[in-house]
DNA sequence: CGTACAATTGAGAATCCTCAAGAGCAGTGG
DNA sequence: CCACTGCTCTTGAGGATTCTCAATTGTACG
C-alpha cells in the first residue's frame, strides 16, 4: 500500500507532548520514547478502539479526536466511564489484569500513538522520569475517578450538568481551545449514561441553564455565557453535610 | 520508650503478603522490600492517617483494622471515597501531584506499614515484578474506582446496598475470614455517604434485607443468609439500558 | 441510671424517572 | 426543490423513588 505523504507527527514534534508522556522528559528521552511509538490508523466514528475484556498489550495516546469508554455489566447495562480528549491515555484501567476493562470507541474520526506495554516497561527502567510522569498520570487517572465518584454520589441533576461542561471546559482550556465555546462530541444519550441520569433530564437541564442565559445550546454546539455562574451553581453550599455539624 | 516485645511481623513472614507489594516477588527481594518498610505506631480510632492536601512522602500498606477514606469539596462536603482493609495500599491518588487528595481516617484501632516513595522508586527500577505489582495494584485501584463509579450511576438504593454488602463479603472472605458473617467497622453515616445516599435510606435497606430474611442484622453485625438471592438483586436486568435495543 | 450518640421508623415533599408525543435536522429519492 | 424517512433531541404529564424533617428506640459509657 502506498503511503500518502502526511507529515508524520511523532513525540518530538508533537504539540501534545507536554500533556503526554513525554512532558518532563529530555529531549534524547522523547526520542527514544517517539521509537517505541507505533503508529496507528485514523479510526472512524463510532469504530472501537479495544473492546472489554480483549487482552491488552499496548496503551493508546490520543493524538486527535475524542473517545468514549464504556463498561458493559453482565446484565448488558452499559456505564460510560468517561469521554477522553487529545494528549491523554487510555487502557491504564488495564494495568491490573493485562485485559481491558472498557471498550473505547471513537466519537469523531480520531487518531491514537499505540504504546506497546512491554517497551514502555523497559524504557520505565531506563528513564527515571518516565517512570515519574507515567505514575502522575497514573494518579491523574485515579484523581479524576475520584472527581467522578464525587460527581454521582453527592450531585443533583443541575449541578452535574454544570460540572459536565466545566469539566470539559476546562479540559478544551488545557488543549488550547477556547473554554467557552466548543462542540459536544457525544451525545445527550451518552451524557446521561456518564452522569447516571436519563436523556430527557439532560435535555431539561439543559433547557433550564439555557432560559437562564448561563449557556447557549445549538444542538451540538455549547457556549458558556457566564463561567462564574456555572461555577456558582457547581459548588452549591448544603449546610446538613458540612463537617463537624 | 520502652518497646514491648511484640513480635515485629515484616513483608517475609506477614500473612498479608500475598495479596500486597511483595505477591510475585522473590524471597530476596521480599527482604529488600522490608528494608525499607518503616513501621508506624499504631493508630486508635477516628485517627487520621493523613490528610488531603498534605505533601505525600510515602504509601500506607495496612496491616491490621481498617480506614475510611474521604474527600472534603470545596463547599465542606464530604465525601467517602472507599474503604480500606488489609494488605491494601493506601496513598496511590497522590501520585499525580505528590499531595494526599483524601483524607484517610481508621475506623478501629489499626496499624499500617509505611512505604517511602523515593525508596520504593529506586526499589522499582531495580526489581521489575516489583513495578509489576505496583501497576498491577494501581491497575486495581482505578478499576475498583470504576466499580463504584458504576455503583452510583446506575443502581437504585436496594442495589447499592447489597452492592455494598457483596463487595465487603468478597474482600473478607480474600483476606481468609468468614465471607457470611462480618462487623461492620463503619457507621451507617459513612455508609450512606459512601453510597450516595441517606443515612435513612441505608437504615430503611438494611431493613427491608433484613425483612427478606436476605440478611441478619445486629447493630453492626452482619450476616448473610443467603449470598445467591443478594447476588440476584445486584444484578437485575433493566430492558431499558441493553444495548443495542 | 442518665446522658450522648447511633440507628430506626414514619409521613410528607421534592427530584428524577417513565411513558408518550412532538419538534428539529440530515440524508435520500422522486 | 420538496416531501419522506429516520434519527436525535425536546417538551409535557404523571408516577416512583429517595430525601427531608421529626420523633422514637436502642446502645454505649460514665
Amino acid at each position: 500500500m502506498l503511503e500518502i505523504n502526511a507529515p508524520k507527527i511523532t513525540c518530538p514534534n508533537c504539540k501534545l507532548s507536554e500533556l503526554c508522556l513525554p512532558y518532563g522528559l529530555q529531549k534524547d528521552e522523547v526520542a527514544q520514547l517517539a521509537n517505541i511509538v507505533k503508529n496507528k490508523r485514523p479510526l472512524q466514528t463510532d469504530e472501537l478502539l479495544y473492546s472489554q475484556g480483549q487482552a491488552c498489550q499496548s496503551l493508546y495516546a490520543i493524538k486527535s479526536g475524542s473517545f468514549r469508554s464504556f463498561i458493559t455489566t453482565s446484565e448488558g447495562v452499559e456505564q460510560t466511564m468517561g469521554f477522553y480528549l487529545p494528549g491523554e491515555l487510555m487502557g491504564l484501567d488495564s494495568l491490573q489484569h493485562g485485559r481491558f476493562t472498557c471498550t473505547t470507541q471513537a466519537l469523531e474520526t480520531a487518531s491514537v500513538c499505540e504504546l506497546p506495554i512491554i517497551h514502555l516497561n523497559e524504557l520505565c527502567a531506563q528513564i527515571p522520569s518516565l517512570q515519574t510522569q507515567l505514575m502522575r498520570i497514573l494518579g491523574k487517572e485515579i484523581s479524576s475517578d475520584h472527581d467522578k465518584i464525587i460527581l454521582l454520589g453527592h450531585r443533583t441533576a443541575k449541578e452535574k450538568m454544570a460540572t459536565f461542561l466545566l469539566m470539559l471546559s476546562h479540559r478544551y482550556n488545557a488543549l488550547g481551545f477556547s473554554s467557552t465555546t466548543f462542540n459536544l462530541s457525544m451525545s445527550r444519550q451518552d451524557i446521561a449514561n456518564f452522569l447516571g441520569l436519563t436523556i430527557e433530564t439532560v435535555s431539561r437541564q439543559l433547557a433550564f441553564l439555557s432560559k437562564q442565559g448561563v449557556i447557549t445550546v445549538k444542538q451540538r454546539g455549547i457556549q458558556i455565557n457566564n463561567l462564574d455562574l456555572l461555577n456558582t451553581i457547581v459548588n452549591p453550599c448544603p449546610i446538613h453535610y458540612v463537617v463537624n455539624e
